[in-house]
DNA sequence: AGCACGCCGACT
DNA sequence: GTCGGCGTGCTC
């Protein structure tokens, strides 16, 4: 009895994407299992291409099945289970089933066929083509790659000679494989010129290029750096690093690849706190729940310093006494060493951490280990979630409400859905921690789609911060026009006289300095993106935020010549400034994402805070999560209601979670914690729900809202954005793929809405033209099928508009 | 996406 | 006749 492999084919289209059955030659049949990579030839031409064995068969409806010509793998890469995940993802995202595969594989697992061009005998024929192709194949010594012999000598029919002259016997063509080999040496760059040189000549102006400058300052603080992460982190081509080489700024030189990401970091054994009684009682209901063995959902909404993390670590040893795994999703931008430094110090080396600045071969080993069953508890980031465990019991996904959670790119998932999905695959319980959860998680928790768990108390019994409302319109009435009100000066001058530290916060660095025309009203944008520049004062420079594109700030406006043009706004550079103006001799540090861009920066920042005892910390939401600083009495928030200025349904929500979040940092010590949130609007529910900690209160109104304008959770959004070069037909094709949905929608008469296409609100990105259509439908499955349809009927019938369409089901943000 | 097939007009 | 350009259709 012969068998059959159903197989798809790696790196497809939608239309392509389907399972293909192959024979299996006998000498295969032992080795053939699901999970396992094989090359199968596919097409008129036979190709060979590579495919994922996803079942064996015993027979199939299709006649003359071809045969598997090779085997990649001794084992399967992955197992059944995960294979049913990633075809759910194929319908669920609309995407691929190689696009979901690849979010389950290490990076470089892929196969190429290399075809060689080899000539065997002497031709004569005389046909400029054919000649050509011979001449150019006689200088590379008879052999040459298929690719590039194409490129030397191609001309239109180069397929066609080629397979004329192999049929003549002339030439012979092989094929051969290629597996991604892991680099186990890494090219690295480092400095080549003395620290101080390079310092003065950034200095001296002698250098021009801001690329150039920020890679120097990159090895100034490291001294050498994979060329991999400078590309990565600098967005700079790899051309800018052969200039700088050339320039003789720079060498590059091979290492051995560093491998462990925890480094030779020591961790202390910790052994579990006695629980709160109310940690306690939690526990004892999660840990029943966990041995009954079966998919549950719940969300253990805790106020900040309830001591939630405890909890999930008593958890997951009582998952491990059960025999099984667990996994830990945290905020990629809460992924720092404290949070690392509990799992490790409690659990050793079965510990596995996975985040996005890890380098290639580090994401490798970490999978690798996973695999082989070494690694009971994986904590990492939003991809960590599809770790390889063999039996997960468990899945925690801490913060659930961050927006990190939800992949950019395709297939733009969701964790937290593809966490219950993989739970409800596995049996295995799925815990939501949240101080602030999701309107759409707790709208579930309170109809009882989901299980609900409370922790009213922090863990050390200190009361909540004391917060205090500060009316910024006042201050400005009252002659105040710095960006510090009167009780927030005070209060930080109190801090810094006895030594206890201050955390200054505000929202978004998109808030930072833009360059405003006070005479013609011109705000410089960038000429690929159309979004404004933000102004840098270190290098008095401008940068596109989106595509790195960087401009000299100007001394007259570019359009009336004007002199009367400055910077506005106030970011967190500014704020900086500000505070040394403000409160001489105080000791600020900043932390934004210009200051964290390399490896290990956000750590360094944050221990040089706490061992300096630096008096003010300045930062965006990024120094408002999870961090314990017990000698921060103090939170400010210098404009809470910028936020809420944002076009975005979820604006509300953003503003309560960060406001909470915010004050939940001040007083985790010993001293209680004071929080002043400054604002022009002192009336916003939000606001004032979040002064009170009070997160009912927050919910009971949002969610009468959300109803009231047909928002989520009573309805789900699709989000298609249509993008290419030409503008006007970017629109026609837009208005083409909004009356096919209006008309689907018609047909199938659910309560639905579809609107546009109108520009997207970042209507021109690196020179693509961007037009948005959102539909809104209250059948989830409704809306995902026509969505699929058209999607697809798009990428069939219009292939070659020159115009691409990008559909997101359930965006986070509708910026 | 790739590639082959087939039809048609232009050129030797 | 033959070459090459282009439109169409298929992939187990």
């Amino acid at each position: 009895m012969s068998l059959i492999a159903a197989v798809y084919i790696s790196e497809t289209t939608r239309k392509f994407d389907k399972e293909y059955h192959y024979a299996v030659p006998f000498s295969l049949a032992e080795k053939v299992k699901p999970g396992i990579r094989v090359m199968v030839p596919f097409g008129r031409s036979n190709r060979t291409v590579e495919a994922y064995i996803t079942s064996i068969l015993e027979k199939s409806e299709f006649h003359e099945l071809k045969e598997i010509s090779k085997i990649l793998d001794e084992q399967p890469l992955i197992d059944e289970k995960m294979i049913g995940l990633a075809l759910w993802m194929k319908e669920r995202y609309i995407c691929t089933f190689s696009d979901a595969l690849k979010c389950m594989m290490p990076p470089g697992t892929s196969a190429k066929t290399v075809k060689t061009v080899r000539l065997i005998a002497n031709s004569t024929d005389t046909t400029t083509s054919i000649r050509k192709i011979l001449d150019v194949l006689e200088q590379q010594n008879g052999l040459c790659e298929y690719e590039k012999l194409k490129e030397l000598a191609g001309g239109k029919s180069f397929s066609k000679y080629i397979k004329k002259l192999s049929e003549n016997g002339i030439l012979e063509v092989t094929e051969s494989f290629s597996t991604g080999v892991r680099e186990k040496v890494q090219k690295v760059a480092y400095l080549a010129v003395p620290r101080e040189e390079a310092t003065s000549d950034i200095e001296n102006n002698r250098i021009k290029k801001i690329q150039h400058i920020r890679i120097l300052e990159m090895l100034l603080e490291d001294e050498y750096i994979p060329t991999a992460d400078i590309i990565r982190f600098s967005g700079v081509s790899a051309g800018v690093l052969n200039t700088l080489e050339k320039n003789g700024y720079i060498e590059f030189k091979e290492v051995e690849v560093f491998r462990d990401p925890l480094g030779n970091r020591h961790f202390e054994k910790t052994f579990p706190l006695t629980p709160t009684i109310e940690q306690a009682e939690v526990l004892a209901h999660l840990k029943n729940v966990l041995s009954e063995g079966t998919f549950k959902e719940i969300l253990l909404h805790g106020v900040t310093g309830s001591g939630k993390t405890e909890v999930y670590l008593q958890l997951i040893q009582h998952c491990f006494d059960l025999g099984r795994q667990a996994i830990v999703l945290v905020p990629e931008i809460s992924l720092t060493p404290q949070m690392v430094e509990r799992f490790r110090g409690r659990f050793g080396d079965s510990v596995a951490v996975i985040h996005s600045r890890l380098s290639i071969g580090e994401r490798f080993d970490q999978w690798r280990l996973i695999k082989e069953g070494k690694i009971r508890v994986v904590v990492g980031a939003r991809s960590a979630v599809f770790a390889p465990l063999k039996k997960p019991g468990l899945i925690i996904i801490d913060e659930e409400q961050e927006g990190s959670y939800k992949s950019e790119i395709t297939p733009k998932y969701h964790a937290r859905d593809l966490a219950r999905e993989r739970c409800i695959r596995e049996n295995a319980l799925l815990l939501l921690g949240s101080a602030t959860p999701s309107v759409e998680t707790y709208f579930r928790a309170v109809h009882k789609d989901i299980g609900l768990l409370e922790m009213h108390v922090r863990a050390n019994n200190a009361p909540l911060p004391e917060v205090e409302l500060v009316d910024m319109r006042s201050e400005l009435d009252n002659g105040n026009r710095t960006v510090f009100s009167h009780r927030l000066t005070e209060e930080i001058n109190k801090n810094i006289q006895t030594s206890q530290q201050t955390m200054l916060f505000m929202n978004r660095r998109g808030y930072s300095s833009f360059v405003l025309c006070r005479s013609c009203g011109l705000s410089i944008k960038c000429l690929n993106c159309n979004i404004t520049m933000t102004y840098h004062s270190h290098d008095d420079r401008l940068i596109c935020h989106y595509c790195g594109y960087t401009i000299k700030n100007p001394e007259t406006c570019p359009s009336c010549k004007s002199s009367h043009i400055r910077h506005f706004g106030v970011g967190t550079q500014k704020i900086e400034e500000e505070i040394k103006k403000h409160f001489e001799g105080a000791t600020v540090i900043r932390m934004d994402m210009d200051t964290t861009t390399y490896k290990n920066s956000h750590e360094e920042i944050l221990s040089v805070f706490k061992e300096k005892n630096i008096n003010i910390m300045v930062g965006t939401q990024m120094i408002a999560k999870g961090h314990d600083f017990p000698n921060v009495t103090l939170v400010g928030v210098i404009a809470a209601d910028s936020m809420l200025n944002i076009n975005d349904f979820r604006a509300s929500e953003k503003t309560f979670q960060l406001l909470t979040q915010v004050a939940g940092r001040a007083g985790r010590g010993e001293l209680t914690g004071r929080v002043i949130i400054q604002t022009y609007n002192t009336e916003d529910f939000s606001i004032r729900a979040a002064c009170r900690h009070d997160y009912r209160s927050f919910y009971s109104q949002e969610i009468i809202l959300r109803e009231k304008l047909s928002y989520p959770p009573f309805t789900n959004i699709a989000s298609v954005i249509m993008s290419g070069n030409a503008d006007k037909s970017v629109f026609s094709q837009s208005k083409q793929v909004t009356e096919q949905l209006r008309e689907k929608f018609k047909v199938v008469g659910c309560d639905s809405e579809v609107m546009g296409p109108s520009r997207a609100p970042l209507s021109k990105i690196r020179n693509k033209y961007r037009w948005r259509i959102i539909i809104k439908c209250r059948e989830f499955d409704i809306l995902t099928k026509i969505m699929t349809e058209v999607s697809d009927w798009f990428n069939a019938e219009r292939k070659n508009s020159g115009t691409d369409m990008s559909v997101d089901i359930n965006p986070l943000s509708m910026l």
